[in-house]
Formats: C-alpha cells, sequence, structure tokens
DNA sequence: CCCCGCTGGCTAATGCCATTAGCTTTCTTG
DNA sequence: CAAGAAAGCTAATGGCATTAGCCAGCGGGG
C-alpha cells in the first residue's frame, strides 16, 4: 500500500489541473472526486490536506487571483501614462482566454461575501486598486475615479464573460470588436479628463 | 391520497418561484427538490411534468427571455431615436436587479451551445436585433454596427453581473456610476456617429 | 351504472457527490 | 527499535437526479 506522497500544495495543483482541462466551466466543475482521480487517491484521502470543497476553491482562486495580480505587475512594467490602461484590458482578456478557468476562479465567486476569503478578496482589492492608478494615468478627475473604474471593470469582465459564454453569436473578428470597445474606454475617459482639467 | 393536480405550466410556474427566491443565484440554485418541496409533491412525480432538470431550467429560462424581450418591447413603445438605448440599459439593469434569479436564467447558462435550448437563443437573438436597431438609431455606421452593438452588451452585461456579484465594493452610490457608464457608452456611439456621418 | 384505461401520484433502487468517523499502515523521530 | 503522528483506507450518512415499476383516482364508453 504505497503512499502518494501528498500536500496542501499538491492538491491545489492537482485542482488547479482539473480547472485548467474544464475550459470555461473548470472551475464551476472542480470536483473532489476529479482531484481524487487525478492524485490516483480515495477521496476522503483528500480531507488530510485540505478542509473541503469550499476551502480547496478558496486555495485555487488565491492562486488564480494572485497570478491574475502577477500578470498585471508584469504590464506595469511594460507600460505607462495613457498606454497603460489598454494594456491592462488587453492582458486580462489574453488571460481569460488562455485560461478561462482561472479567471471564473477569480470573478465568478463572490468571495465577496465570504468571510473566510479575506486574502482573495484583499488581492482583489489590490487589482482594482491598480485600475484605479491606470484610470487616473488618463487624467480622470478624482471625484470621477470610482465610477470610471466600474465602467472599465464592466465593460472588460463584461466583455469577456460574453465571450467565454459563446455569447457572440455572430462569427465577426471578436478581436476588433475587443479593439473597439478599449478604444471606446479610453476616449471617453481621456475626454472627460479634458473636460475637466482645462 | 389526493392528487396535487399539477401540469407543465403549474411546475415551471413553481421553479421560477424558486428562481425568484433564491436572489442572485436563484437560478443556479434550481433544484428540483426544492420545485417538489414547494408543489407538495415527491421529487420523481415532477418527471411526469418536465422531462428532467435540465429540460426544466430550458423552460424556465424561455419564460424569462420572453420577459425580457416584453419588457425592452415596452420600452420600444415609449422612446425612440437617441433615447432608446438608454432606455434599453436602463431597462435590462432595472430588470436584472428586481429579478436578479431571473437575469441568470437568461445570461448565465450558455444556451448558445445547447441544441434543445433553440427557442431561447432564437428569442435571445431577437432581444440582440433590438439592440442593434437602438444602436443604429444612434447614428453608428453599419460597418460598427456589430462592434457596438457588443461593446453595449459586454458594458451593461458586466456592470449588471459585478452589481448583483456584490463585486463593488466601495458604497459609493451604483446608480451614478451606472448612468456615468450608460452616458460614456451613448455618448461614444453618437460621436463614432457623427465622424462618420459628416 | 360500471368498468377500463390513462394519468399522475407513490416507493424503491441506483449512482454520484461531499463529508465524517474510525481503522491501519507507514514513516519519522527519539 | 519502539512509539506516535501522518497519510492513506473503508464504511456509513445524507443530499441530489434519475429510472423502474406499482397503485389509485378520474373520465369516457359500453
Amino acid at each position: 500500500m504505497p503512499r502518494a506522497g501528498l500536500d496542501r500544495a499538491a492538491v491545489v495543483d492537482l485542482a488547479l489541473a482539473v480547472v485548467d482541462d474544464g475550459g470555461p466551466s473548470g472551475f464551476a466543475d472542480l470536483t473532489l472526486s476529479a482531484v481524487a482521480a487525478r492524485a490516483g487517491v480515495a477521496v476522503p484521502s483528500l480531507y488530510k490536506h485540505v478542509a473541503g470543497l469550499p476551502a480547496l476553491r478558496r486555495e485555487v482562486a488565491l492562486v488564480c487571483v494572485d497570478e491574475f495580480e502577477t500578470t498585471l505587475a508584469a504590464v506595469r512594467a511594460r507600460c505607462t501614462g495613457a498606454d497603460l490602461l489598454p494594456a491592462y484590458a488587453r492582458a486580462i482578456r489574453g488571460l481569460a482566454l488562455r485560461s478561462p478557468g482561472r479567471y471564473q476562479a477569480v470573478q465568478g465567486s463572490s468571495w465577496m461575501h465570504d468571510p473566510d476569503a479575506a486574502a482573495v478578496r484583499a488581492t482583489g482589492e489590490r487589482v482594482v486598486a491598480e485600475l484605479s492608478d491606470a484610470v487616473a494615468a488618463l487624467g480622470v478627475p478624482h471625484d470621477r475615479r470610482i465610477d470610471a473604474v466600474r465602467a472599465v471593470r464592466a465593460a472588460v469582465h463584461g466583455f469577456v464573460v460574453l465571450e467565454l459564454d459563446g455569447g457572440f453569436g455572430m462569427p465577426d473578428d471578436v478581436d476588433a470588436s475587443f479593439d473597439f470597445l478599449v478604444a471606446g474606454l479610453v476616449g471617453g475617459l481621456e475626454r472627460l479628463a479634458v473636460s475637466s482639467g482645462a
């Protein structure tokens, strides 16, 4: 009766593999059964390493939101000023298309009201703060900053969700539509900046 | 052994009640158990009226998307020209806030790739066509029509999703943020119109 | 009026999932 | 080397959907 040599991190890694292999619904379909099967272990054995399915989801989400933040940090190292916001937008969509399950792990569940998900929430708030900086770099005045960040989040997240769901029926170029959206967003916010700043 | 006197429509109505009482996750949490409990009936009895949980979900979604279309039709009777798109946007958010479960029934699942959901898909496409008309009424040129509709859908849906998820951490006025978003959207599309139309 | 059959309910059984309890074996450590 | 902690296991429970097969009530036709 050989041991599998699991530990918390290994279980989370296997869970991430399940999420990655499950497409856009990979996170929703994450199951202890699937993880145990990958580990070559009986389901209850997982409880030696994680507290249960909700806890595992939380740990997966934490990895994903950290990765999210890292991705944005890399963008920040590359771009400044008015280039930052569109670069963030593209990076977010890129990440969502590359890892739809991980994107859903971050965005899909409401970590907002889960008292045990403070860590996920904290990182999420740092990401939003990054977006806020990018909006500020466009010159958006203070009193519109929150509205502007909400608009950016809504537009980008909405687009990605619809795209991942296959919600864009027409076969027309989706990349072009995203560029259109981002251009409109940036243009609108810049216009807001000059009209108030001048 | 008295009979409950159920039929297909009654079961769907009870399912809608479950969805409505479940808040934003009402549709996700829709369960045959819950419906049967409301009906005062054992779970397998429901199979005399609906083909199973996926089929029930589909029928619920159909009711909800029809209602969605009706809501937009009422707006269309009230508004014309450049007023139409913002009115649509507000109506959609209003419906989502009033009936979050029903909104998720329409938007949350991917009826796009369910071969048995052709009816849901057809109505959804009519709704999108309505949006396209509203975009056209703003003067957006043909070759940008699809991009514009996608941007509108992304922005409105994204906003609603984030709001329903409680994703807007700040307590600042969410209504004002939505107005900001809609104003930016309409402004951007109108500007697109004049710059091309002139 | 009665009987027959359809229809809408039921119970029982199966299978998948998460979770808990409690056992055993293996590895580590003193 | 012995003992205990750690990591696996099986068994049992409970929630869910689904299928099979049974039975009663109600309607229409003889």
